[in-house]
DNA sequence: TTGAAAGCGCTAACAG
DNA sequence: CTGTTAGCGCTTTCAA
């Protein structure tokens, strides 16, 4: 059996309280009590057990981490922020993937919660109110990320969509495009941030003399739907003298440029595609990837860091933390 | 405060054994006495604390994962892999990036440990072998992994690294390649798996009458290193009559593509090229790459069932389990 | 400055 | 089939 409170104690001559003391700082020990305590700890190689100590503390050092699929590089790149500032402040971080999965998500919360974590962060891809309710039920501090869609009042932190698609647009226009695509998603969803996107695009349009905008559906968010929509965005290009196409995730936009590569449609030259999200093949891919940079690190990182706060009773900001975006010119888009 | 089992006791007028009985399933208790535990818990929403139970059962249900970064995607599908089968048998992972430091693996295995996790795996990605004798002093289940360097006898999960390159060598040899350039790192660790894959693709020219092979080593292992490399490879394949590159992992072909993209040299016209992994871009980039699965999801799936299966008790095939490996078969290389 | 003792929430003998 | 009780290893009053 591993070595406990009561062998440092009969080894240091003291009692389990003073041990308990100097581990912890917690109370005055004489110095030579104190030293003899250490010694006694490093002999035996002492190492407090947790759960434990989490028992009596009611403080696990452990947060929650609901995600939809940690193969998402979006995803990876978030719980990376997650931990390594969770990892600051001695926390750690107990991974769940739900694969979207609504009631999975559900019953993941309710397991994180009887190991008693002491805080959650939901990574979500669909608006899923019943979780959330759950979660906040728990009256633990919680964060709600999502990268597709709304979250409301709820708290947490993304960038503005609006300032972004108004952004990248106006960058677009600058390189001298006139007929711009934008390719959204045919989400009947209310809560869905392309109503913010497609208003940035729109009021950048709006700004400028003498050019026209277009929207296309396409039927999802991922590399397949970007690559399916090929044909018909393609069509469009063609009927509308389209210089650029501006997707709403980098997902679609590197599926579509597989589509433009396997049709020898050549980026850019007849074609500019610029993306969303800086996910990691953005900068990989060839060409690369002109697109906005969200910055997925630290949206987590904040995520964690507004928890923990909460934890350690300081202030904490608003309930939705808004953190800047950047502009990535890349290849993908040329002056025309 | 939370609702206990005292709490659940009492409304349902038994004794906290017989609620812990029903919910351990433990011992037989009389339907009635049953029903009213199963009510009461429902009424009061009670989840047992898990870490007053972990405390005296000694089973924390945790499995502790020591990672290089999530960042990487076969670390990223190794996790999944982990993840996924863990929880079938209600295991949950704690996650920790180590970032390739040595004693921040060490210091994470310290506190797992003390978070009184059931198993460890380590995944990394230089031999070592200090950490690697603590995490095995703590007599815990432990598996290995490691993509680059061979983990000797220590109970680990990978493919034959011989046969893939030999395969894959032969692969490349049936599309009519005659002068096949391998491209390894130079480390000089003699622990590197390199020495059996270079064994192996040498074996199969060595099957083969008339052809040629060359080694050269880059500096790394990543997307950079294979971009560096990129104009000294051009060279060496221009006096050589080199038409296939063998790289030895995917991260250096996808570096070594995008040179060539950079530079005009059309894959697979001008050369054929092939990586080792099959991470997750290898399907993305265009050309698609052609390399050999090394099945990562896999890996850590049958690394955590048999961290599970010496936990619970049942038998244990070897330390070393070898997985199958396949020729993915994609536009990078071409028939000459 | 120190030790004794209570108790965190739960499981597992043990006795009935 | 059920209740009582003794811990699991630790923190934290409370007295001394």
């Amino acid at each position: 059996m591993s070595v406990t409170i009561k062998d440092v104690a009969k080894l240091a001559n003291v009692s389990i309280s003073t041990v308990s003391r100097v581990i912890n700082n917690s109370k005055p020990v004489s110095r030579e009590a104190r030293q003899r305590v250490l010694d006694a700890i490093e002999e035996l190689g002492y190492k407090p057990n947790q759960v434990a100590r989490s028992l009596v503390t009611r403080r696990s050092n452990l947060i929650g981490v609901i995600i939809t699929d940690i193969g998402n590089s979006y995803v990876a790149e978030m719980v990376r922020g997650v931990e390594e500032v969770g990892r600051m402040y001695k926390y750690d971080i107990v991974l769940s993937s739900s694969y979207g999965n609504p009631n999975t998500e559900k019953k993941f919360a309710q397991l994180l919660m009887s190991k008693q974590v002491e805080g959650i962060i939901l990574v979500s891809e669909k608006p899923n109110w019943d979780v959330i309710e759950e979660i906040e039920g728990y009256k633990i501090p919680f964060v709600y990320l999502n990268r597709y869609y709304d979250s409301l009042d709820k708290p947490t932190v993304s960038i503005d969509n609006y300032e972004a698609a108004f952004e990248m647009t106006k960058y677009l226009l600058s390189l001298g495009h006139k007929n711009i695509l934008y390719v959204t998603n045919n989400e009947d969803n209310e809560t869905s941030l392309e109503k913010f996107k497609i208003d940035g695009y729109i009021k950048a349009l709006e700004d400028t003399e003498g050019v026209k905008g277009h929207v296309y559906s396409s039927s999802g968010f991922g590399i397949e739907d970007g690559y399916n929509m090929g044909e018909e965005v393609a069509k469009l290009i063609k009927e509308n003298d389209i210089t650029a196409v501006f997707c709403c995730q980098d997902e679609l936009a590197i599926g579509f440029l597989n589509y433009c590569y396997d049709n020898g449609i050549k980026v850019p030259h007849d074609i500019s595609v610029c993306g969303y999200g800086d996910t990691k093949i953005a900068s990989i891919y060839r060409p690369r990837l002109t697109t906005v940079k969200e910055p997925y690190y630290d949206i987590g990182a904040v995520a964690i860091r507004r928890i923990i706060k909460i934890l350690k009773n300081e202030e904490v900001e608003k309930e939705h933390i808004y953190l800047p975006i950047r502009i990535m010119e890349r290849e993908s888009c040329r002056k025309v």
